[in-house]
DNA sequence: CAGATTATTATGTATGCACATAACATCATT
DNA sequence: AATGATGTTATGTGCATACATAATAATCTG
């Protein structure tokens, strides 16, 4: 029997995968070298490499050098979250969007803000809340604290029809940040905003963004009863 | 002035992210093609492509043959979350971990997990819910209903030491799968397992996987008050 | 001029080769 | 036997080249 020739990395990739699935090569397993099975696909080295590549890329083998490539014993799913702008969120929910001020004011934040930011306790922010709504419902209740020493241009936006969410992202490049997810339960005052029962689990997620040293923007946003956010694996 | 050379694809990766938070290229901006950019660089094109190939995964650049490669103008922070073993998760926080069964019996699932699954409405299905315990506190309620017809071994598994979520994982070979985080209520019944008052907000992780057409098992984990999934953008 | 055909262009990828680098193995030295 | 130098090996990457492919632009044709 001829076997068959793997000619492009996605092939390769795909047979890698088989084998993996059908158990030819279990977890933890070490798997041949990149040239041995270059030889046996009948292809350049470079192509199994891109494709080994992308697969502990996705967290399906460990790779090392000299050690060699094993199937992960632990396989950890990957799973990708785009957190996009929440206008498009909604809009791509077939929703109507709309945008809702509800504060904007400069203020002292409370220590577990100024601290996280790692800003002067004393030093004032800007403090938006804002309300976002999904075919005239409440959506997401966005809380947001912004330093006004790395982007001075936010202390002249009213953030009245342009949410400081989408604002931001246009105008506030950052370098990396933090995100978490959470469950919390629901003030009184953030029942009311939301139009939902006092004590009802909302959906949390807590980002902060810094541009290097310097924090750019502390934000919650909580989600009413019921919201999901999902993805494939 | 002599230009800097970019020798390999980090940085040629780090100067085209230096120019779009410098904001030397915006938002939307067609940037130039990858032969000019490895003329610039003094590299070759391969490098540059693999550079901004790699940009484009994590969605600062939107790439499109002939159309060419241009700054995101929605960036869409991509967050990824690891997903892995709850042992592991327990133990990288550097806590005890513990698992205790509650309950294993096969069932006739409710409607909404047969439908979910896919098995006809009169299979039973084997139903595992257990406890995981961090430093002997309880940690994460876990709910689980498998597919005999897929994983028959699960079957002889009690279940007892051994977690399904860990077992599974190392057994049942899965193609792909759907992940939801969301916030609930507790249930008294959940409430006391967890150790928590009744209606506290708990942080949900609900997954189904499938091999092929066939759903493998589909699991809610319950994380008690105050946890939180984080990660960084 | 509408619609189909063809050319052009930027990205996508395969290949052979070379060398870099991390990690482990081995052997020599104290 | 502990320590350090050296070699070996598998992955990681760079480069030149060639061709593939998708999407657009230009051209031809009825």
């Amino acid at each position: 029997m001829n076997r068959p020739s793997f000619r492009n990395w996605q092939s390769v990739q795909e047979e890698v995968r088989r084998r993996i699935h059908a158990r030819e090569w279990k977890p933890g397993d070490l798997i041949p070298n990149e040239s041995e099975l270059a030889q046996e696909f009948g292809c350049a080295r470079t192509t199994v490499n891109r494709a080994l590549r992308s697969l502990a890329e996705s967290g399906v083998l460990d790779r090392r050098r000299k050690a060699g490539t094993r199937v992960a014993a632990q396989p950890v799913a990957k799973a990708t979250l785009d957190i996009s702008v929440i206008r498009i969120e909604v809009e791509e929910r077939g929703q109507k969007y709309g945008y809702q001020r509800i504060e904007r004011d400069a203020a002292v934040p409370p220590l577990a803000i100024s601290g996280a930011m790692k800003t002067s306790a004393q030093r004032p922010l800007l403090h938006i809340r804002a309300l976002h709504l999904a075919d005239d419902a409440p959506y997401a209740f966005e809380d947001r604290w912004i330093n006004p020493d790395v982007v001075p241009d936010a202390m002249q936006e009213p953030f009245d029809s342009v949410s400081a969410n989408e604002w931001l992202l246009r105008h506030a490049p950052y370098t990396h940040g933090e995100i978490a997810f959470s469950a919390t339960s629901a003030t009184p005052d953030e029942a009311a905003i939301l139009g939902c029962p006092a004590s009802s689990a909302l959906f949390a997620i807590d980002r902060l963004t810094w541009d290097g040293a310097a924090s750019v923007t502390k934000v919650r946003l909580l989600f009413g009863p019921g919201h999901q956010l999902r993805t494939v694996l």
